[in-house]
DNA sequence: AAAAAAT
């Protein structure tokens, strides 16, 4: 088989690993088990079944039965439908249409849906919610959630607001693309909302935010500034975003007609403190975005300096929310420094879209990596998969190696651009949409796309440079497979990457992926206790556990371990789906019937956007939905009633 | 050792 095959091949039939039983909300709430109390879904490897306060046979599902298993295909819809796009739209092109499917026989499987694996942990957790209409988030915000066409909330979404609007703190582990941005959007909108505003308090120049939403890259920060504009659209909350790379001038302009909520990257933000043009003195929300990055190495002593040295208000004076799909337990422990009495949440995703996502790995030495990845490209090219469609990200180690790379492409005909941090912002930006437009269909990237980025149609991730880190490849690869739709990703392994290799290893076998033998020789010959976190106790590759158990113990250490070491079915299922590459979508093999026909050489169908958009959740707010609906660059056919 | 993030 070529690669090229790879891309056309029929999406693989998902194969379900054992699913742990659902345990009803108002079950798990009345689970005496010590502080902090859990409502883990599935046997949770520290608990058994027993400690759930329940026999198992009685956990059972019903909170599921309250949605009325139905899907309005979106073809039925009101014709006049329109992509949210903030703006521009009418309130009456809404429809106003309940979150609760009426009607017709459905094909998708809520009970799959209600098994996807969620664990809470800490004092008195506030219950899930099964509908957006089942917290008050205000008039406004509920409009704009039914302009985005949220029909009901994802698991994360589901399980974060409600703790996130009862006020908690909230360490979450949850994908990128999974409705993140939206799950701390809303309580913060909300709360705001709630909030007596005052701007220019003391006719100084100085801004005063009331919540403060931090993320890694400054690409990340604009389009979190865009959600959340989005969702404040006429709620009269001011959102402003502050990045370097750009005249600051033009965001003290932007801060002065006012600023609720601010997003920013560490160090302009730092700037602007210490210019005293913004304070946090009225900081009541916070957020950290990828907050695993935000609290390593490079960035830690920023955020330590922002929430802790200048004038925000202590923890317990604020409410901090963390969101990040991996949490290592040293990341953990740092951060809860920033907390009070919180939260941990980890959902993940039954059937999760990593088996939408076929791992590739290819043994290629540095010295033919070039080589190589024409070859790849032109079976790409040459089984029509390279079109207006497919758009593929190629990840390297350097930015001097971005250029290089990115020039070595156009030379051979592959309009390819790079992103790296030595570029001006106006070229990263340009850069960005060059790509997402497809004039040049090829990006060569650094690192600095590897979190977050929600692009739409990228077909192909190919790691060109494989990562240090087993992280960044599961968040790398997290650019593709998203909304439902099939994803290639491919790794060059070299000799260099021998430390990865037994990571890798785990990954893929959890995302039952084919693991090709030469490599399973690399992990067996590298040395134990490298340096992956797979082999680090407490290396939890998906999400993560929340560490305050492990402290408990006092078996800190092995506790990690045993939750990925064992290949205990449920727990197995567990740590394969949070992993998480990419989109939450409805397990259901109906469901993966309709994406996958929806594979990438063919334009996308309207029954897949049917099923996608009804459950749009596997849709951020608008990105997919937006692109797919005008930018006709790529030729899409527009599903109709679709401006 | 690299990338990111302020000027």
């Amino acid at each position: 088989m070529t690669w090229a095959d790879v891309l056309t091949e029929p999406t693989r039939k998902p194969s379900y690993p054992t699913r742990p039983t659902y345990t009803p909300p108002q079950v798990r709430l009345h689970n005496p088990n010590p502080i902090p109390s859990s409502y883990a879904h599935y046997t949770h490897p520290r608990f058994n079944s027993t400690q759930l306060g329940q026999p198992s046979s009685a956990r059972g599902r019903g909170y599921g039965r309250r949605y009325s298993s139905t899907t309005p295909r979106w073809t039925a819809k009101s014709p006049t439908q329109i992509p949210f796009e903030g703006i521009h739209i009418a309130d009456d092109t809404i429809n106003n249409e309940t979150n609760v499917g009426v009607g017709s026989a459905s094909a998708i499987n809520f009970d799959a849906y209600e098994d996807i694996p969620v664990e809470a942990t800490g004092d008195n957790i506030p219950p899930p919610v099964a509908a957006f209409d089942d917290i008050d988030l205000g008039e406004g915000l509920n409009r704009n959630i039914r302009r985005c066409k949220y029909v009901k909330p994802t698991p994360v979404q589901r399980h974060a607001i409600p703790i996130a609007v009862a006020g908690r703190d909230l360490m979450a582990c949850a994908q990128t693309g999974s409705g993140k941005t939206a799950a701390f959007c809303f309580p913060i909108i909300c709360g705001v909302l709630g909030t007596p505003r005052s701007h220019f308090v003391d006719g100084t120049r100085v801004a005063y935010p009331l919540a403060l939403i931090l993320s890694p890259t400054r690409e990340l920060s604009c389009q979190i500034h865009d959600e959340a504009n989005k969702f404040a659209f006429k709620t009269g909350v001011r959102v402003v975003v502050a990045y370097g790379g750009t005249p600051i001038s033009q965001q003290f302009r932007k801060l002065e007609r006012g600023v609720d909520i601010l997003v920013a990257t560490p160090g302009r933000l730092v700037d602007m403190i210490e210019r005293a043009r913004v304070s946090l003195r009225k900081v009541r929300y916070l957020a950290l975005d990828e907050a695993d990055r935000m609290l390593d190495m490079g960035f830690e002593p920023q955020i330590r300096k922002i929430v802790q040295q200048m004038d925000m208000p202590p923890p317990g004076t604020r409410q901090t929310m963390l969101f990040s799909a991996t949490f290592p337990n040293e990341i953990q422990r740092l951060a809860s420094d920033f907390l009070s009495n919180y939260i941990f949440l980890a959902v993940g995703r039954v059937g999760s879209s990593t088996d939408l996502i076929t791992q590739r790995v290819e043994l290629v030495q540095e010295i033919d990596k070039r080589k190589h990845l024409i070859q790849l490209l032109r079976a790409q090219k040459a089984n029509g998969n390279h079109g207006k469609h497919a758009l593929t990200v190629v990840f390297v180690e350097t930015k001097k190696g971005a250029d290089i790379l990115e020039h070595w492409l156009s030379m051979h005909g592959f309009p390819a651009i790079a992103i790296h941090g030595d570029k001006v912002q106006m070229e990263r930006e340009r850069a960005l949409r060059s790509f997402k437009s497809g004039a040049t269909p090829i990006l060569v990237a650094t690192d600095v796309a590897a979190r977050g980025l929600d692009i739409p149609h990228v077909a192909h991730v190919i790691n060109f440079d494989l990562p240090k880190d087993i992280d960044a490849y599961v968040h790398r690869i997290g650019r593709t497979g998203r909304a439902g739709k099939s994803g290639l990703a491919t790794a060059f392994f070299s000799d260099k990457n021998q430390s990865l290799a037994r990571a890798l290893v785990e990954l893929m076998q959890e995302a039952n992926q084919e693991v090709p033998s030469w490599l399973f020789q690399y992990a067996e010959s590298s040395t134990y206790g490298s340096t992956n976190r797979a082999n680090k106790p407490g290396g939890s590759k998906f999400g993560g556990y929340d560490f305050r158990y492990g402290a408990q113990s006092g078996s800190d250490t092995s506790y990690h371990l045993s939750a990925h070491g064992n290949v205990e079915s449920s727990v197995d299922s567990y740590a394969a789906s949070p992993g998480a590459v990419c989109c939450s979508v409805p397990a259901n093999s109906d469901y993966y019937a309709a994406a996958s026909a929806d594979s990438y050489e063919t334009p996308a169908s309207s029954e897949y956007f049917a099923v996608a958009n009804d459950y749009n959740y596997s849709l951020p707010p608008s990105a997919e939905c937006h692109a797919a609906a005008t930018e006709d660059s790529y030729g899409s056919v527009v599903p109709s009633g679709w401006d």
